[in-house]
DNA sequence: CTGTTAGCGCGTTCAC
DNA sequence: GTGAACGCGCTAACAG
């Protein structure tokens, strides 16, 4: 109950209480044997430092906070994860806000604008308004972004335009050109995920480049399930001039594709190619050809910029831009001539 | 920048500290003028008070700390987001301890043994032992655990014995005799995870009561993912009396064992019944039979008695059991008699 | 090198 | 009712 402190220690080791928070902190300027002195008494009492009393004197907080939407999406996940492994190794604790709607997102960020709440903020896909950066640099708040941009925010990103280019253009490579895209929605996009403009872009760019129209028919759009994108997809198949080959946003639509092309009895790859786009963990499993995304690396970077930041204020704001990589599995081929 | 703090708004309000922190905690024994002017003292000076130096002085955290082991598989994942939406309504922030190695569990138990570090421990499929549960009511840390059971402490489980019971039972009415069971490892468990053993069970109280008699060659054991499953699989059904039927402890390594029949040309379900345990997503997509277990809920229980347990301290540690539940789908089918 | 002391910002006694 | 002083546990600055 009564925690034993600094000061217990200082008795029971017969040193000062300074010379126990210089060991705590690895101050180099205390001697050896005392060292082991305070050691021992640490190790006898059970003693652990308390944290709160520690932020308070250092006026820091030790804990940076992360917001995500959706967390529990696989490739939010993937990138937890690296992150998790950065500040694991790191004294900071962080603290998972997870935002499911815009309301949530604005809350948060107000929130965390205020100087001792936090020592960092890591966001992730969310790009925060001209007002809300504002209030972070007053507050001092160090903050990077994780797969979204802002000129004046450090951030790291991943290649969607070209990602999105290389799924088309390997589709365009394979001989097709009635290339379907099956994307997450561009015009309902309340959190204005930069990805979906991106791969759209990428994919536009793509077809310009081999002088191939784009056909408003073949450009559908769904939200992030299975399901929804099964339903879109099957319009698209049965338009009378289906298109040979789709390009969809995600791996789980993908799947939606994949298993409308089943159920209309259209076979993959012979008569339709489809790839998807992140590589979750299952797409190999189910052959799935898709463009792999450097998630959890992402994580990891965006992890050590922030501690880096955190380190030393005021620096420049740093972008990284991971790159994509097309990964050739079985539901692509090559277009026949029918 | 340079934070305000109470003793600013004292002086521009001409009162003491102890009047601010007085109407800052709502003590009615504040003449409503002088209210009146601290208030404006405080809207003028914009004013918020520090939230770590309230906790030391209070004593409270405000935060809740949840610990789980690798929180990326989607069993976690699920559960991990039914605490979120509990603790998001709440005044409580959530810091996630992902514990990968029984080192990293073992730090992270001594160091929330401090009655000042969290208001609460959320611990998930790890159990405490004896020492550590002591620490923990020392401390007087309100203590619940997921998924992991402890006598004094409250918790919430899922009936796995129950669930290993369903899923062998169901393959037994389809009239399979010779059942195998692809298990996560039991004896190198360093964790101890407790469903490991209860499916187990339930496994062997199925076979006993249909009077099956128990084949070690029939029992298995890999990792949870699905390549080991694969090999270990593999090896299961190239016995020269191999099993019509496989329980896979969880719906990962039963992908895993669907892999090794396909490579191996044994049809599903026609020549091998497959029942897996999880429901996870790309389940239902797979058309995987298995057992679905209430993740979010288990996550949500969890939460609640938590909050619930640092609102009234010193309850009586409670246990809530969750139910299991059969989902049908294509992998399993009756006994064909060759 | 090491002991001592003054804060860190707030809540909480006490006297007044 | 209200102001002043003290304590929470730790770090940092300053003597020694």
């Amino acid at each position: 109950m009564a925690s034993v402190t600094i000061r217990d220690v200082a008795k029971k080791a017969g040193v000062g209480v300074g010379t126990v928070s210089r060991v705590l902190n690895r101050n180099p300027a205390v001697r050896e044997t005392t060292r082991r002195k305070v050691l021992a008494a640490i190790e006898e009492l059970e003693f652990t430092p308390s944290p709160i009393a520690r932020r308070l004197s250092l006026g820091k907080t030790m804990t940076v906070a992360v917001i995500a939407p959706f967390f529990v999406r696989p490739s939010y996940v993937e990138r937890l994860r690296g992150l998790d492994t950065v500040f694991a190794e790191s004294e900071y604790d962080f603290i998972l806000y997870n935002v499911e709607t815009t309301a949530r997102r604005d809350r948060y960020f107000r929130e965390m604008a205020r100087s001792d709440r936090v020592d960092g903020l890591l966001i992730m896909s969310l790009v925060p308004t001209e007002n809300t950066v504002e209030s972070f640099m007053n507050a001092g708040i160090p903050t990077v972004l994780v797969d979204a941009v802002h000129p004046r925010l450090s951030h790291i990103v991943i290649d969607d335009h070209k990602g999105g280019y290389k799924a088309t253009k390997h589709l365009i490579d394979l001989g097709h050109r009635k290339i379907g895209y099956l994307s997450d929605h561009m015009y309902e996009n309340p959190f204005n995920f930069q990805p979906v403009i991106d791969r759209y872009k990428g994919y536009r760019q793509a077809l310009d480049e081999a002088e191939i129209p784009f056909h408003p028919e073949y450009h559908r759009q769904s939200e992030l399930s299975r399901r929804a994108a099964k339903k879109v997809a099957r319009e698209m198949l049965t338009l009378p001039d289906r298109p040979t080959a789709i390009f969809a946003y995600s791996d789980t639509q993908a799947f939606g594709v994949l298993r409308a092309a089943e159920e209309l009895g259209i076979i993959v790859p012979e008569e339709l190619s489809v790839i998807g786009y992140d590589d979750i963990e299952i797409s190999e499993y189910l052959h799935l050809t898709t463009i792999r995304q450097q998630l959890f690396q992402s994580g990891v970077e965006g992890a050590k910029l922030l501690l880096e930041e955190i380190d030393i204020q005021h620096t420049e704001p740093q972008e990284i831009v991971l790159p994509t990589e097309l990964i050739l599995r079985k539901t692509t081929a090559p277009l026949v001539s029918s």
